[in-house]
DNA sequence: TTTAAATAGGACTAATTTGGTCCAATTAGT
DNA sequence: ACTAATTGGACCAAATTAGTCCTATTTAAA
């Protein structure tokens, strides 16, 4: 049940460019330099990413990437789910179920539920909590609020 | 970040088990009809199961697997485990971190945090509430109690 | 004591997914 | 024009996963 390198690199280069400076434009070269990651991939990344629409481009000599949004309204979960599709564990609980267990799909309903507390999990986790690793009482706050609004 | 086939195969066999009866012993193949699971399939995943002590099982004829403890104190991730490890999105979050990235593990906290979470969900969501659908109230009443414990 | 019905352990292979790289095309500033 | 970028997509190697099968071993019952 683990997330993709990819995935995984994304989260990386999109906490770099923030904290890099979030408004500013960075080349591709720059942030595989920044992340350590090899170019090819990093421009794999931020590719998906920019189809996404998490990241502006713009082609041509000074052109790079930009974050689309402030790094406190880009979530994780708006991440995983450009390389991962919906946030789910299993495929059943994402769509209309079409597996042949058809017998079994009673247990869609808590799946359901599973899924849907991963996703308010991930969806409360910004890509600023991600570097200010300072103050950890944010995130225990960030969960405490999480637990009221499930 | 879904889990594996087998991981599901293993919540939908546990979960039959215990609705056909969590105290009777019950055979591969019987259980390979129930769930509709091949034989040989189901019978790796029983095997899994077996070892990582959620099944009993008793050799030879008349034999059979065995829920080693009652539903409501199976949980959802206990499961997962036997099949996938410590439950986590990110290699680096379970152990420590020995990635090539030391720069960027001051994302390692957050991750933690969300991991936290996400095992503490699954925590909570036992075999029985898997079968018990009418009763939806139930899940979301542990949702509330899971938000309190965060 | 033989037989039949089970589990136990592990090897093996096919299929799928994933990761990583590279190339040719396009865009835009100098 | 030239250079520095992104764009789109193809490609392959490696890793993982799923599924099957074979050969013990165990046990109850005939």
């Amino acid at each position: 049940m683990r997330i993709n390198k990819l995935t995984d690199y994304a989260i990386v280069v999109m906490t770099d460019m923030a904290a890099m400076g979030s408004k500013k434009i960075h080349t591709a070269k720059e942030i595989s330099e920044e992340s350590r990651i090899p170019l090819p991939t990093v421009t794999r990344v931020l590719k998906t990413l920019c189809n996404e629409r998490l990241l502006d481009s713009q082609q041509g000599s000074q052109g790079g990437y930009v974050l689309t949004k402030s790094p406190c309204s880009i979530s994780i979960a708006s991440i995983i789910e450009c390389f991962e599709g919906p946030i789910a564990l299993t495929e059943c609980a994402t769509s209309d179920c079409s597996c042949s267990y058809e017998k079994n799909c009673s247990t869609q309903k808590p799946w359901q539920k599973i899924n849907e507390t991963i996703k308010l999990a991930l969806d409360e986790i910004k890509l600023n909590n991600m570097i200010e690793t300072k103050e950890d009482d944010d995130l225990l706050q960030l969960n405490m609020n999480l637990g009221a609004k499930i």
